[in-house]
DNA sequence: AACGATCCCTGTTGGC
DNA sequence: TGCCAACAGGGATCGT
């Protein structure tokens, strides 16, 4: 068990990535649309970073009614009734809860709902936040630099190619950028790169159209998967689904966390690299050097 | 502009 | 056994 160790050459801990912020979005939609948000407590400073202070969040969501819950990339948009939004992200290791016990540990922001329900953030280590925003706030906030989400918005292959044109810089790299295609974070952007078979340090602008077709068509087979999956919880402690439960997407990961592991498709031992100061696993022989 | 480095933060672990 | 440095990572920010 653990959050962000590696054992046995497994990493272990939670890391939401588009599939378990999507699978968060449906819970929390099911939840929140149509409810008044009535009473709140925001207890965390980090975690209201993005506003002056808990007491404005808390200020400025009291008596509202949510519209709608949105998503892009890994940001979560939930539209208010007198036109703010309230933008969470979940981070390395947020999760939302619904109807859970407030004394869990390093529950940050508790909201009760005109129905009795309630929804809980939960995040040991603050990367995640609660903010609200404006239209003018919005703008500039990082929401505001997200690219086309990966999932519900894909660019296709002359976009991308667009959007790649000229970068030197690996296409790991790109793919964690979140301004090219946004949604991808460090599990599901190796397991794409794997798939496509392309080399994780590649520059992103030497990809061909029929190299980016693979890569996009990765992207779909990964998500559709993980989402389907529940999402990929490494940790039975960590990453939960807000009614509790743990994601099963994890027996379908072929190279994140698999170092010195056979590669399910020719057996070659799993490298492991770091790229950006991020680990990054692939096959050296399906994804040959560049 | 593009790219890389640095920082934030905490639970867990491996080394001593 | 116990202490503690090292490690994991998304996004913001800054320097080159």
């Amino acid at each position: 068990m653990g959050g962000g160790t590696v054992t046995g050459g497994r990493p272990e801990g939670a890391l939401p990535e588009l599939p378990e912020v999507e699978i968060t979005r449906r819970h929390l939609e099911a939840v929140l649309s149509g409810r008044v948000l009535e009473s709140l407590s925001l207890t965390h400073e980090r975690t209201a970073r993005h506003n002056a202070s808990p007491d404005e969040v808390m200020t400025r969501l009291q008596g509202r009614r949510v519209m709608a819950v949105g998503r892009r990339g890994k940001f979560l948009e939930i539209t208010l009734d007198d036109g703010q939004t309230m933008v969470t992200h979940l981070g390395m290791s947020g999760r939302w809860a619904i109807d859970a016990d407030e004394t869990i540990p390093h529950t940050h922001f508790v909201a009760r709902l005109d129905d009795g329900r309630t929804v809980s953030f939960i995040d040991p280590r603050t990367f995640g936040f609660v903010a609200v925003y404006d239209d003018e706030d919005l703008a500039g906030s990082g929401l505001a630099r997200v690219g086309p989400d990966a999932w519900a918005d894909p660019p296709d292959v002359d976009g991308l190619a667009q959007s790649l044109r000229g970068r030197t810089a690996p296409i790991k790299a790109l793919l964690l950028d979140q301004t090219p295609i946004a949604g991808l974070g460090n599990i599901y952007a190796d397991e794409v790169l794997f798939r496509a078979g392309i080399h994780p340090l590649t520059p992103g602008g030497s990809l061909d159209a029929v190299q980016l077709g693979s890569v996009l068509g990765s992207v779909q087979d990964v998500l559709a998967e993980a989402i389907s999956n529940g999402g990929t919880t490494l940790d039975d402690l960590a990453y939960l689904l807000p009614d509790g439960n743990a994601g099963e997407n994890m027996m379908s990961l072929d190279v994140y966390g698999r170092k010195g592991e056979p590669c399910p498709r020719c057996g070659s031992p799993i490298s492991r690299i770091v790229v950006r100061s991020r680990s990054t696993h692939f096959c050296p022989t399906c994804q040959a050097g560049p």
